[in-house]
DNA sequence: CTGGTAGTTGAAGTCAACTTCAAGTCAAGG
DNA sequence: CCTTGACTTGAAGTTGACTTCAACTACCAG
């Protein structure tokens, strides 16, 4: 035995769920690494799999793949990641998702008292208002987390 | 008075806080409907406001735009919209966001018992299952709409 | 009538996250 | 050695929802 835990990108990206594809525009990214063979083809080491599977949670959970590589870059570089490890990133995403839930149960709530009523306010409807809007509304409006807000449409100032 | 109540697109975008540039789009999709003033200029009847809210309240519920013209193509033909039939419209998204938020939950609930074990198996982490590994293995897994989820990476089959 | 602000168009650009393509090269069983 | 399937690359295409641009034209207060 020597190379044989070496593996080419079609055999990752079956083992992954990935398309082939993906894994090389990963790799092109940084997010993943891979030796090369004298011919020039990747070889993975099988912890790529893992690096594929946090990758995969992580845009599930809703992260952009900058904040996916952000992530795996604070992982210790040299030794390869302990349980401990991966378990370190993922608890972040509690809050996260928390955040999300609450979003979307307030836009829910404000969407049950504004069913019915059909007001669709410009300035006093939860669910339409535009987030500056909402903002300065205090509390009643603004809800969705950046991920699923629709913005204003205008460009973002800055 | 005549055509006072007629309201340029400048106005428009001003009042419903969508850019020009997004009002113009949204009337060539057919979103939207304007008169024109014998120069060519558009001209936007008042009720094209609350069009225009119900369109950002459904962006916001995390409706397309393609399901946003079908909705509004569901509107009654040739009288104004009621209230009553703006209320008709959102009534539907209240399932569409109890959906969501069920879906976040279970996520959620998934990434509890996935933190501390590290695990992130390829076939048996909740959170990192690609979506028809889920499918298959019953309760327990795949969670993500579809409009948060992150596919397999695999082109649809079709 | 004039100037300046507001409006017009079609085409092209943007962003993220990939996919698709063409034109090859490599690896390995027989 | 040969064939076949897996792999390589860079460039371009995709999708949705817009934005930006250039080159004009309209509107209206003074």
């Amino acid at each position: 035995m020597h190379t044989t835990d070496l593996l080419p990108v079609g055999e990752i990206a079956r083992r992954s769920g990935f398309a082939e594809s993906a894994v090389r525009y990963y790799e092109r990214l940084g997010l993943l690494s891979a030796s090369r063979t004298s011919g020039g083809q990747r070889r993975f080491e099988r912890s790529t799999l893992r690096r594929l599977a946090f990758i995969r949670a992580a845009r599930n959970i809703g992260l952009s793949l900058e904040e996916v590589a952000a992530a795996l870059n604070s992982l210790p570089a040299g030794r390869t990641p302990t349980r401990t490890d991966w378990s370190r990133l993922s608890r972040g995403w509690r809050r996260r998702l928390d955040d999300e839930i609450e979003a979307l149960v307030a836009l829910r709530d404000g969407l049950d008292s504004c069913i019915g009523c059909g007001c669709l306010s410009l300035d006093r409807c939860a669910i339409s208002n535009p987030a500056d809007a909402a903002r300065t509304d205090g509390p009643g409006a603004a809800y969705l987390p950046s991920r699923l807000r629709r913005e204003t449409g205008r460009p973002a100032e800055r």
